[in-house]
DNA sequence: TTGATTCATGCACAAACAGCAATAATCAAA
DNA sequence: TTTGATTATTGCTGTTTGTGCATGAATCAA
């Protein structure tokens, strides 16, 4: 059972145009070869699609009733092929990226924009989630790239560190650190501290660089998401140790952000997919722009 | 632009049976030829559709947008192509008969009947109308075969023969010709005799032959269906000139069914197709059975 | 009857394709 | 680490399929 596809849109062009000259040159073949294909058919069939003698061409009942069906089938392939093969071409089509909730506020906006700029009418379907879920959707297909935070080294995933996100110290205008140029780890009191949940690769990542210097911290408050971290700061609850990508200093009002010391510490904000994973034109494109951007940090 | 079909089938069969020598398997092909048929086709599409090693095998992010497309594609296909070619072997499918009414009630059913046994699952779409229109459906391919009244040559139709039909005297019991064996035009009285419309070919066939003879008949009444006809004789209204096969004697309580002669008046019914259209093999099923019939009159 | 048009066919050549055998890459088990 | 099993890939070759050119045959119109 061998399938013969230029039988059919022989046939299709044939019944369409009334004619197999005409056929013939819109599919750019010889009229000898559109008789020839549409014979392979008819033969392989045991069926006549058209009454024709060297003068007229004329569907019979059975090519009436199996024209839509073709029609149908050439319409189908043939759109299908033309849109990946303009997919491939022009980098055109859409898919996933999962990214931690905080890059998509921060520098996600602005790469989506440049994207727009290569790839026109291409559309990123977004999945935010934790870090831990990001790498879990790109390991798992769901998504082909992923920005998150670099985490446990994994074989399966690439990772191209995008910049890093160093832990700030944020408090209000009145707290009596407002002023200060940087804060050191030992200043921090328990008591109003407002820290990310150790569920999330912020947080293991700052308990895990600052126990290397001996340090152990822990709040008054855990929350999951940054912003609403800051909700609680802006509110006066207290004071919170978060990335400096959350909020620029002077970007709200009444907060200051001030730099944390003695240790540094750092996330790494990274951009990651699979190894084995090929990506999609798309998909692919966005990782270009995003692999050699130079991060001013 | 020359669309590979085969490619396309490969490729859902190593998506769906998750590697090459199954795929190849199933398509009765070696896993070499699929190698070549998949790398062709992402050749062509500029897009690998597969990430693969010799060890294993997994759809990459084009390669899954792609697969529910490409299952359509080769389902519409092989699914329209093995429903022509049963078509073609076991002379499956439907088609329109085009027939006149008193045919439908006379001798349709029984060919029906016939029809069914040889084969069955065929539909029939019926088409009853007059003799003209008949000829007219069949002429402009509504309808693969008429059953009609012969009438003026047409060098586009083949007229087969089905059997004469003689126009028979039809009254009540109660007139005063009921027992007569026989009767003649001349005995004809104006007054109450119901033919049949002059639009109808039953009767131009009729005057035709009537005329040779130098006869010339009109009725009081006249309609256009012969079941009508019937219904007004029963009603006592008058007696009725029509063909034979409208009532059998004793079909009917109470109407005698009287030959007519002097001279002996018949339609011809025929079975009609068009010359130059190949029938569809549900049609050409149908045919065969009516040519070879012998018809005991 | 002639000429124009259009589908079909003989032939020869080129391209595509399948299959075999061998290769290469990967994974698992020893 | 090595070995073996598995599975996709590649080189090679013979065959099939498909195309185009030139020609033929059928039909319609003038």
């Amino acid at each position: 059972m061998k399938v013969d596809f230029d039988g059919i849109q022989a046939f299709v062009a044939i019944a369409e145009l009334g004619g197999f000259g005409k056929a013939a040159e819109q599919l750019h073949v010889t009229q000898t070869a559109l008789t020839r294909r549409l014979q392979k058919l008819e033969a392989y069939l045991g069926l006549k699609l058209f009454d024709r003698t060297t003068r007229y061409v004329e569907l019979t009942a059975v090519g009436r009733d199996f024209l839509p069906q073709a029609r149908v089938i050439v319409g189908e392939v043939t759109r299908s092929i033309e849109g990946l093969k303009d997919m491939s071409k022009r980098s055109h089509g859409s898919f996933t990226l999962a990214c931690v909730p905080s890059m998509c506020a921060h520098i996600l906006p602005e790469f989506i924009r440049q994207y727009a700029d290569i790839c026109p009418g291409n559309r990123i379907r977004l999945l935010d989630a934790t870090s831990y879920e990001v790498r879990n959707a790109v390991l798992n297909n769901f998504a082909e790239l992923g920005i998150c935070i670099m985490g446990e080294r994994n074989d399966e995933l690439a990772e191209i560190p995008l910049f890093d996100d160093r832990l700030m110290f944020f408090c209000r205008d009145s707290h009596p650190f407002s002023n200060k140029s940087s804060v050191s780890w030992s200043d921090m009191s328990r008591a109003d501290l407002i820290v990310v949940s150790n569920m999330m690769a912020t947080r293991v990542v700052m308990d895990y660089q600052l126990a290397k210097r001996g340090i152990r911290l822990s709040g008054a408050y855990e929350v999951r998401h940054h912003a609403t971290a800051i909700s609680l700061v802006a509110a006066g609850v207290g004071c919170a140790i978060l990335p400096a990508s959350t909020l620029e200093e002077g970007d709200r009002q009444g907060i200051r952000r001030i730099p944390l010391v003695g240790p540094v510490v750092k996330r790494k904000v990274v951009l990651t997919k699979r190894k084995k994973s090929t990506l999609s034109p798309a998909a692919d494109a966005f990782f270009n722009l995003l692999k050699d951007y130079r991060f001013e940090v």
